[in-house]
DNA sequence: TCCAATAACGTGTACGTACACACTTATTCA
DNA sequence: TGAATAAGTGTGTACGTACACGTTATTGGA
């Protein structure tokens, strides 16, 4: 059913089934009426083609995201942003990347500031500098940009989307898959290799979580938990973290950040047989992985995050379609035997 | 940049340039090389739009799926097809189901006699019954009808893609959860619940997957398993399962199917707290996955498979991009813990 | 020498939509 | 009463592509 056929069965011409459907007024109300009948009685839908045809827009969507280095975890969402733009740069939605390191806010800004001068139609913000990503979106919110957040959310944010993961409840999760395989050993080390002085928001979840679900266990007196932080910029930090290892010789360890491959480094190195948990599974964390090292790597799907949300806008300001306001992914529990097949998986 | 601008950087008209990208001859070899260069130089690549809206084809693809009661397994790849139908479907994809009955060969060949009257353009194929399927694909073969396989693989099928699990290592990992709760005890159950005499290719090769992981252990000589098979069609086959679980008390039961909440019922009603590992988060497992009678379910995606497999059309019909031959997705482990965000997810 | 056949290339139209513009008729106000 | 304005409606063009068809130039055969 196109415009044309409904004008015919309306007995009027193109422009005002045309005015009708776009409410653009100048149209009798009767006439009005009995074209909106018709045009709910054929289920008209515009034809995509055409409409993208005439419209030919194309959108310049801004990803804020922090820089990485070959194999670092932000490699990943970045992934799936390209694989996006790949799939729908054809139906004009554009992508420019504006990295900045997640150590330094002042890179932060200037990233901020170059963005804003390239005027783009849409944003993608990961908010790993909390308090300057809020400040971003208020900008974002007067200049009437439209953006959508990745990872982990901002509250009373006015993003068309938001798209990440539970991260309280991912810590819980490592908690339960800690517990499972320890065999009724109580000496437990949460550690934190960091590359500042705070713990960033997702880090302070997942502690969170996993000291509640250890909490909440009838047996809950019996586990000891330590929490180990380890601050990158020393020297020889490496050299500090295997040395309390050793001594500690915890019977399970929770490292609640994609570089839990340090710690199975030293485990291996050392032969000591400490049942690791850990997030992500970054290039560095598979072959722990797969020697059983790592026991169990939690993933949220990082590719996946990046290319719903370039999908959002393709969505929002392509197809107009409704948008899901939140989307969290589920918390994937990847493990020697089951490894393979998400190692080749691409955003779904 | 348009075939109009090739054009008038080649000097020559639109139909020469359209001849030369569509390799319809009648053009001077100079021309054609003059003409290719420029293309190949300004990386012209045809707007979709205009593209789609010229051609305006619209294909009726057919699935060929088992029919389902509300909350069963085959519901599910459904619901993923009827997704991506819903995308898909402005851009000219139509689908069709024909529905048979698992356990009657009979209802599958007439399925495929009204399949093959109505012409399709494709076919999406869950060859739940393998001989008859193969002759299916014969027979599209021989039609030039493109056919896409879902859920289990066929050897030497001709499909344009299978979109599936990997069901041996599916089992494999269902073995290795399962020997992680297991504490040390060594009586294991796998429970088949069929409709028909035969074990079919998924539970097959999931059953070998379970016992060559218990196989390959260090101290297997210690488990000790037994193949519990329960007959659909006998009247009471609840009640001979409940008898020989209360007999047996199984330290862990393995169900290589979706229908692990029979045996969570059972073991729920007679408190008997053997370890329950099973398949897919169908509505009938979730309460008891939530409750933790069910320890594990391992999923595959049963509702991405059914969009991939609609949407490989679109991408082999409308866009003509090449597809990917073979998709093993991912093997889920759910539990308590991580169901929440496993529940809300429609196809990614 | 002329005509037919063929190679090479150009033109026109359709697809369905959006939007600018033109046109007709009715209404208002000086 | 005439002109200006507004309301309602129709027309034309553009978007970029595919494809049918028309046109011109060139060749070979009688």
């Amino acid at each position: 059913m196109t415009i044309k056929e409904i004008a015919e069965r309306a007995n009027v011409s193109l422009g005002t089934v045309d005015r009708v459907i776009h409410n653009r007024g100048k149209v009798a109300n009767v006439t009005k009426e009995k074209i909106l009948k018709i045009l709910k009685d054929s289920d008209y839908k515009p034809n995509v083609y055409a409409r993208g045809l005439v419209l030919n827009k194309s959108f310049n969507i801004a990803a804020v995201l922090p820089r990485f280095n070959s194999g670092e975890y932000w490699e990943i969402p970045s992934k799936g942003i390209e694989q996006a733009f790949k799939d729908l740069n054809q139906f004009g939605i554009n992508v420019n990347f504006f990295r900045f390191d997640q150590n330094d806010i002042q890179s932060f800004v200037s990233a901020v500031t170059k963005l804003l001068d390239s005027n783009p139609d849409g944003v993608i913000l990961a908010p790993v500098i909390n308090f300057e990503a809020i400040n971003l979106t208020k900008k974002l919110k007067k200049l009437d940009i439209p953006f959508s957040i990745i990872d982990s959310n901002l509250v009373g944010n006015k993003a068309i989307s938001f798209i990440g993961q539970d991260s309280f409840q991912s810590g819980r999760l490592a908690a339960m898959l800690l517990n499972s395989i320890l065999n009724g050993c109580y000496s437990l080390s949460i550690v934190s290799i960091k590359n500042n002085e705070n713990h960033n928001d997702t880090l302070r979840k997942r502690i969170e979580g996993f000291k509640k679900y250890f909490s909440e266990l009838i047996n809950s007196s019996k586990f000891h938990i330590i929490e180990i932080d380890v601050d990158q910029r020393k020297e020889n930090w490496k050299q500090e973290l295997e040395d309390i290892l050793k001594e500690k010789k915890p019977d399970g360890i929770y490292v609640p950040s994609s570089k839990v491959h340090y710690v199975a480094e030293i485990l291996d190195k050392n032969n000591l047989n400490s049942k690791l948990v850990g997030n992500d599974l970054i290039a560095n964390n598979i072959h722990y992985v797969e020697s059983g090292i790592i026991n169990y790597v939690i993933g949220q799907r990082p590719e996946t995050q990046g290319y719903l949300a370039l999908e959002s806008f393709y969505k929002h300001l392509v197809t107009k379609q409704k948008i899901t306001k939140e989307v969290y992914l589920p918390l994937d529990i990847i493990t020697k035997e089951n490894l393979k097949y998400y190692k080749s998986q691409i955003a779904f």
